[in-house]
DNA sequence: AGCACGCCGACT
DNA sequence: GTCGGCGTGCTC
């Protein structure tokens, strides 16, 4: 008999095992590995993936396989692996990684269909009513039709009564899209003189489309789709007159010329990358120190040999720059990221998987990319957080970039200005490669980084959020003409709003975090939960009028900016802005255009973003990033203004960046005012050895919530128990950390509270995980797990 | 996860 | 007597 076995899609951790279905006479052509088919699962009907088709004896009954719900597969035996150890390591049913793995392009559902349920030789035994006969022997016959075609036969009640019997099962089928196209542009085809004449005279729509090609040389599908009919441009594409290729960049970059630096970084990245076997180099070049440029040569010599390439940037919006440079050098590349329709990267997937693309380019998902023969993987950025998935399978691209380097026999190199401490310590300790790049090829020294200590400012400015200095600066540079940048690690007008008489805070009804007031929406705003309020000029508790909004964010920045130099032309970006379509691109198009003196934005302009004119970078409140109780607050400190000085001063205009702060004596703002990595690399490696935090431990973090309050907050013991129990009876030495109230309390009506569970070894932690979520039906409370998480608040 | 089954209390 | 609360077990 033939069997498939298949992962029915629940989410649930502990579905983990395969079960096994029997595959009807009606299927056996069609059924294949990796396809999403339909179930019956406990007296329910479920999609379930396709992990194994073969032929073999089964001694009990089985059920059959209800419906194939994919014409192809949409994983492969390798990703599937990769699914499995994704799920494994990252703590969750193998059907949630398959999902995770899946391209959202690949879920788009057609119309209902009609399922028989039921052989043609059962018929009789299970209806007696001759229209609904007429209907079911039909179905028996082609085992399924469109819905529109059923209901010429029987009512749709009568479906859902019949669906409902399990006679029939209503399905909806995968799609996939078709191709739009929207990246292809019309061009000229083979035209002859004569023919021209003929097309002139007597079809005047088809010479506006011709004539309209001869002046511009080509046109986006759809601007001229827009100017001439279909039915014309059909026409002249049939007979090949003009046309439709997928767009090219205009010119090819050149080549750049490579310092010695450079060269030997470049060589020795290509001679480990020939080795075939898994290699691991970091390579650490300081901003303007040409990595990209590596990445590219190393990838063209990769694919020259017939090899593929994968990608990985932190946000494809931050780094269009990047994009576009890729773009320019590389021919056969897909860059797949939100941005891209459903249409083409369902044509995307497909090219990746037939091998016809050479290089992905991509955000952390591009890692899941079907793209065979990998002989290279590069992550840039590799410190981002954005690397790391905030649903379950909380995964982070880098370790998974790991793996996949791993299964392919490939080469993994990380680039970056400021490594992750965790990837520097390895590459120190001799576990990875590491490659320096010191000097910027070409120009520039690094921009001045000035500690403005705002301890004892004078009165006419201390109460500003621009300090004296900075407002010097800038109008320095008003006055010259440059462009300035403003960072300022806080969207909204203010975070806090308190009332003077009778001292409350306002804060969100559904979490413990105070409300940020908006001044574009005149609204206060919960960050955590989106709840929005009016905001009202008298104190709801006491109806004072005394209310008032303390601290700052970019809003009101921008505010007080504009009262500061009512004559400069200011723009902000931020979160709220760049969710509203075509802005942030707006800004950035006057950013290059100079349109825009100062930038007033958060951590978001401090990365990658290239403006040849910023010569002043002002960080504003480095000392709020200071004092948030997380062991990597440092670090992305740190990172942040090596990240903003990178933005002064890049061409040929000396950069300045003034730091704000009360604590200019605190070491990492002074390891960062000298762009010093290495001696802050020392300061913070000794930390976390002291304090016992990775790279020195693993850390699992399970938060637990629940609407009641008392039950989260019992269960959170009664789970450290059961974890003490566990550790006991293996006598190794794990850390246990809480309970503890969560660094928020309550979100979204929920209350939280964590356990951070350190050790040294990964597996036992992981181990640890496990047995939790096989006991997990002991607890109400909803338990969260995150192993190595990227931020423990 | 979520459905069936089964064991209890409240109520026509 | 039955209706429905929810705790427990099971899913090819």
């Amino acid at each position: 008999m033939l069997t498939a076995e298949v992962h029915i899609n629940l989410p649930a951790a502990k579905f983990n095992q395969a079960f096994l279905y029997a595959v009807p006479e009606h299927f056996a052509e069609q059924i294949e590995f990796g396809q999403r088919v339909l179930v019956e699962f406990n007296h329910r009907i479920l999609e379930a993936y396709v992990t194994g088709v073969k032929e073999q004896e089964v001694a009990d009954k089985i059920k059959p396989v209800i419906e194939i719900l994919d014409a192809e597969p949409v994983f492969d035996q390798k990703l599937y692996e990769f699914a499995r150890w994704l799920a494994d390591y990252y703590l969750c049913s193998v059907p949630l990684a398959l999902k995770t793995i899946i391209p959202a392009s690949m879920d788009k559902k057609g119309p209902v269909t009609i399922t028989a349920r039921f052989e043609r030789e059962d018929l009789s035994a299970i209806c007696h009513d001759p229209l609904q006969e007429t209907f079911l022997r039909e179905l028996a016959a082609v085992r399924n039709m469109p819905i529109k075609t059923a209901l010429k036969f029987v009512s749709h009640e009568e479906l859902i009564t019949l669906a409902e019997q399990g006679i029939i099962s209503m399905v909806q089928k995968y799609t996939p899209y078709r191709s739009g196209k929207a990246d292809h542009v019309y061009q000229l085809g083979q035209l002859e003189n004569d023919i021209w004449e003929q097309i002139q005279k007597r079809s005047p729509r088809q010479a506006q489309a011709i004539r309209y090609l001869m002046e511009n040389e080509s046109a986006e599908k759809k601007t001229l789709e827009s100017i001439i009919p279909a039915a014309s441009l059909k026409v002249l594409l049939k007979k090949g007159y003009i046309k439709l290729e997928k767009k090219r960049p205009a010119s090819a970059e050149a080549i750049k010329n490579l310092t010695p630096e450079q060269r030997e970084a470049l060589k020795t990245i290509a001679a480990a990358s020939q080795k075939g076997i898994f290699q691991e180099i970091l390579l650490y070049g300081v901003t303007g120190s040409g990595k990209t440029e590596i990445y590219l040569q190393a990838a063209e010599e990769i694919i020259k040999k017939g090899g593929k390439v994968m990608v990985l940037v932190p946000e494809i919006a931050l780094t269009s720059h990047l994009v576009d440079t890729f773009a320019a050098r590389i021919e056969k590349l897909a860059v797949i990221h939100s941005a891209v329709l459903p249409s083409e990267r369902y044509q995307q997937f497909k090219q990746i998987k037939n091998g016809e693309i050479d290089l992905v380019l991509g955000t952390r998902s591009a890692i899941f990319a079907p793209l065979p023969e990998i002989g290279l993987i590069i992550i840039d950025e590799e410190q981002e957080s954005s690397y790391k998935n905030e649903e379950t399978p909380k995964y982070h691209a880098r370790e998974a970039a790991r793996k996949r380097a791993e299964m392919e026999s490939a080469l993994l190199v990380l680039g970056t200005a400021t490594p992750a401490i965790e990837t520097f310590y390895k590459a120190v300790s001799g576990k990875t490669g590491l490659l320096l790049l010191e000097s910027r090829p070409g120009q520039a020294e690094l921009p001045r980084i000035l500690i403005d200590d705002r301890r004892g400012e004078s009165r006419k400015t201390s109460r500003s959020s621009i300090s004296q200095l900075l407002q010097e600066k800038l109008a320095e540079k008003i006055k010259s003409g440059q462009q300035s940048i403003l960072l300022i690690n806080r969207r909204g007008y203010s975070p806090v709003t308190i009332c003077r008489q009778c001292g409350i805070i306002f804060s969100c009804p559904s979490c413990s975090v105070a409300m940020n007031y908006h001044q574009d929406l005149n609204k206060e705003i919960c960050h955590y939960c989106g709840y929005e309020k009016e905001i009202s000029s008298r104190c709801p508790e006491c109806g004072s009028k005394y209310v008032q909004q303390i601290g700052y964010g970019t809003q009101k920045v921008e505010e007080e900016i504009k009262t500061l130099f009512p004559g400069a032309k200011t723009a902000r970006l931020d979160l709220d802005v760049s969710q509203k379509k075509g802005q942030r691109q707006d800004i950035l198009d006057k950013m290059k255009n100079k349109a825009i003196d100062i930038l007033i934005g958060t951590q978001m302009v401090a990365k990658g973003f290239d403006f040849p004119d910023v010569s002043l970078v002002g960080i504003i409140d480095i000392d709020n990033m200071l004092s948030i109780p997380d062991y990597r607050a440092a670090e992305r400190c740190f990172q942040l203004i090596v990240q903003a000085a990178g933005r002064a001063g890049r061409a040929n205009l000396p950069g300045e960046v003034v730091i704000q702060t009360y604590n200019s004596e605190h070491e990492v703002i002074g390891y960062a005012a000298r762009q010093d990595y290495f001696n802050f690399y020392k300061y913070e490696i000794s930390n976390r050895k002291i304090l016992q935090y990775p790279p020195f431990k693993e850390i699992l973090r399970i938060v637990v919530s629940s609407s009641l309050e008392a039950q989260a907050g019992n269960e959170t013991e009664q789970l450290k128990w059961l974890i003490e129990e566990m550790v006991d009876a293996t006598e190794a030495e794990v850390d246990i950390l809480g309970p503890a109230p969560a660094p928020h309390y309550k979100i979204k009506d929920r209350y939280r509270y964590q356990l951070l569970i350190k050790a040294d070894d990964f597996w036992l932690l992981n181990s640890i995980g496990k047995q939790v979520l096989a006991n997990r039906n002991e607890f109400h409370a909803k338990l969260e797990l995150d192993i190595n998480p990227v931020s423990i608040i």
